[in-house]
RNA sequence: GCCCUGGUAGUGUAGUGGCCUAUCAUGAAGCCCUGUCGAGGCUUCGACACGGAUUCGAAUUCCGUCCAGGGCGCCA
């Protein structure tokens, strides 16, 4: 029997067709006589029915009802039969093959399935299995139309990728997956090297000195869908391997490479959806997005903006916002409006809200509310009339709304402040699940300075070029984020091209030359063989493809994820390998003898 | 490394000191049933993550461990 269609596929206009279906069993109905089966695959659901009555000729029913009775749900099958409009009023309708069905005229059993350990229906949300236990049986898991979905998905998304860049001329090239561990930045994976005991290979965090070789290698424009793997620990967006869609450009300014990756998002989305999306990106300052949305990666979907009140309080009597002040730090206010808000937190949330302060890295929190035309507060009592009336007009303060002071350094007070709007907008409900709010957050700073210690960290990396003299009090960075919903979707900058700028950049961050001549010397050295003027980005295809689909998590878009702690609970990855292969390599490790490998991914049972 | 939340039959759950020989659904096994579609009916099977403590008595309280998820740190 060889499969004439898929379980997908099959209309009305398919009628009296003799078909041959392969895939699996997802439920059967055996009825006495009459007996149903919906065979299921990646395109669809197909009825399959037995009809003792409906035989056609020269069918024995008992050898084949037989057969059909050793069909487990999720067994791999074979059916042949004739496709034939179902009885009147029987059709289904929220199947697309649901107008037919094929009466059985043979069946095989191709593998018999074991009873699968959850159920593979099309489910309501929230009665999915815990994630360890998709994880373990991924295979099975796969086999939802969920994450038949997600793959589908993910393939067309990198496919039109593939597409766009192509017809921009991009190169698609590979770059090494075994290379030279780096100093700065995530911690490697290290690969071991057998014909060099001792000397390791890492993993690349990212292809990106070897695409800006490519630029000096004159290939212009190049492109290339790669993985990257970060030693780190996992979030719901973090997967120690990822998957980026890694370009760079010669020749070009900023504009030219956020044009480009404005162009690819278009792109996609016209792919995918089949609309427009409007272009170009908002564009919002590092300052302002910290300084209104506490977050270098602001969520536009919603309001509740800070607004500075360092001017409108600095004469008050207020001993705490007097000290914050003096020592250079910031007070700000969001106003919670009395219509979205304002009424629905009363005293006890505010107190929950300024309980949870600390955990937003906060010193603090004060409130005030707007009563009778005037702020009143627990604190009012320190602030004049006068200044009270600035703070409410400031913030624009109505009847019943209800203002939070945030008050500290800068950084740290907006990030919490950026954390408790997040909170208030969860809490409130304010966020709008299918609204997708793209933006470009752009001059960035080029260092990231200590406040104590005055050390120097790139803000981005140390390739980014700086926008001014690295002397200068405030050095900007050429670089750009590109930011979806508060998420960062990917980053890009234009690069250093002249060896002697980016050997001061690296001593900027703290690295002596003979440093710089071990870790990057060949880079530098590459640097002087006219590099072009260069630039690339390199944008998240998990991330981007979870939120395009409304996941919770990065690891529902990709096939084989890790779990939180790097474990593959599906191969019990990583794992002990032969003493004799750690030889060969001549390497010991320091765990513990007595550490049971075998514990790691390890649920329960086995 | 730290903080928070959780762990009850294969799966999803109820259960806040005795009403627990632990609820319900689904599943599995068996039987019945000729138009269902996550079919239906009947019967059976099957669980308190592990270790310790408190108590006359612990699924329930406490401590520790393990596992999972979320977050902080980390992720140039």
């Amino acid at each position: 029997m060889r499969r004439t269609n898929t379980c997908g596929e099959l209309r009305s206009g398919d009628i009296g067709k003799e078909v041959c279906l392969q895939g699996w069993v997802r439920f059967s109905r055996d009825h006495g006589g009459v007996a149903f089966i919906d065979l299921a695959d990646r395109y669809g659901i197909t009825q399959v029915v037995f009809d003792p009555e409906d035989l056609p000729e020269g069918t024995d029913a008992d050898p084949l009802s037989e057969v059909m009775r050793s069909f487990t749900r999720e067994s791999a099958v074979s059916i042949e039969g004739t496709v034939r409009m179902r009885v009147e009023g029987t059709e289904d309708r929220r199947n697309p093959t649901g107008e037919v069905e094929v009466l059985i005229t043979g069946a095989v059993l191709i593998n018999r399935s074991r009873s699968p350990p959850f159920e593979l229906g099309d489910q309501k949300e929230g009665v999915l299995p815990n994630e360890d236990t998709r994880m373990r049986y991924r295979y099975l898991d796969l086999r939802r139309t969920d994450m038949i979905h997600a793959m589908e998905m993910r393939s067309r998304f990198l496919h039109l990728a593939r597409q766009y860049m192509d017809e921009n001329r991009f190169l698609e090239i590979e770059t090494p997956i075994l290379a030279r561990s780096t100093p700065e930045g995530a911690r490697d994976y290290l690969v071991p090297s057998r014909v060099h005991p001792g000397a390791f290979y890492a993993l690349p965090q990212s292809p990106q000195l070897f695409k800006q070789m490519l630029m000096i290698g004159s290939m212009d424009r190049y492109y290339q869908i790669a993985r990257c793997f970060r030693d780190e620990d996992s979030r719901k967006d973090r997967q120690p391997e990822f998957t980026q869609i890694d370009m760079e450009m010669s020749f070009v300014d900023s504009k030219d490479i956020q044009d480009m990756i404005e162009g690819l998002v278009a792109y996609i989305w016209k792919g995918l959806y089949g609309r427009e999306i409007e272009i170009p990106f908002r564009r919002i300052g590092y300052r302002e997005a910290m300084e209104s949305y506490g977050s270098d990666k602001p969520d536009l979907r919603y309001g509740l903006k800070f607004i500075s009140l360092t001017e409108t309080v600095k004469d008050a009597r207020y001993e705490i916002f007097q000290r914050i002040i003096k020592a250079g730090g910031i007070v700000a206010g969001i106003n919670l409006k009395a219509d979205i808000a304002g009424d629905r937190i009363g005293r006890n949330d505010v107190d929950r809200y300024i309980n949870q302060a600390k955990k937003f890295g906060l010193g603090g929190l004060t409130w005030m509310r707007c009563r009778d035309g005037k702020l009143d507060s627990n604190i009012a009592k320190y602030f004049t009339p006068e200044i009270l009336d600035a703070i409410k007009r400031k913030m624009d303060a109505e009847e019943g709304d209800l203002l939070f002071l945030i008050a500290g350094p800068w950084k740290s007070t907006y990030e919490g402040g950026g954390a408790l709007r997040r909170k208030l907008a969860e809490d409130l409900e304010l966020i709008p699940e299918d609204e997708m709010q793209f933006l470009w957050l752009v001059d960035c700073p080029m260092f990231e300075i200590d406040p104590v210690s005055g050390k120097h960290d790139a803000f981005h990396h140390p390739f980014v070029l700086p926008e001014n003299d690295l002397d200068d009090a405030y050095v900007g960075g050429a670089c750009f984020d590109l930011c979806l919903n508060g998420n960062e979707l990917g980053s890009g900058s234009l690069r250093i091209h002249d060896p002697e700028l980016q050997r001061e950049v690296f001593r900027k961050i703290g690295m002596d030359d003979e440093r710089i001549e071990a870790d990057f010397g060949f880079f530098v050295e590459a640097l002087g063989y006219g590099a072009p003027p260069h630039g690339g980005m390199a944008l998240g295809v998990d991330r981007f493809i979870s939120i395009l689909l409304g996941k919770e998590t990065i690891r529902d878009v990709i096939a084989f994820p890790k779990n939180k702690k790097a474990v593959s609970l599906l191969d019990r990855s990583p794992a002990k390998v032969d003493d004799k292969k750690l030889e060969e390599l001549q390497i010991m490790t320091l765990a513990a003898e007595d550490m049971d490998f075998d514990d790691i991914g390890n649920v329960d049972d086995n």
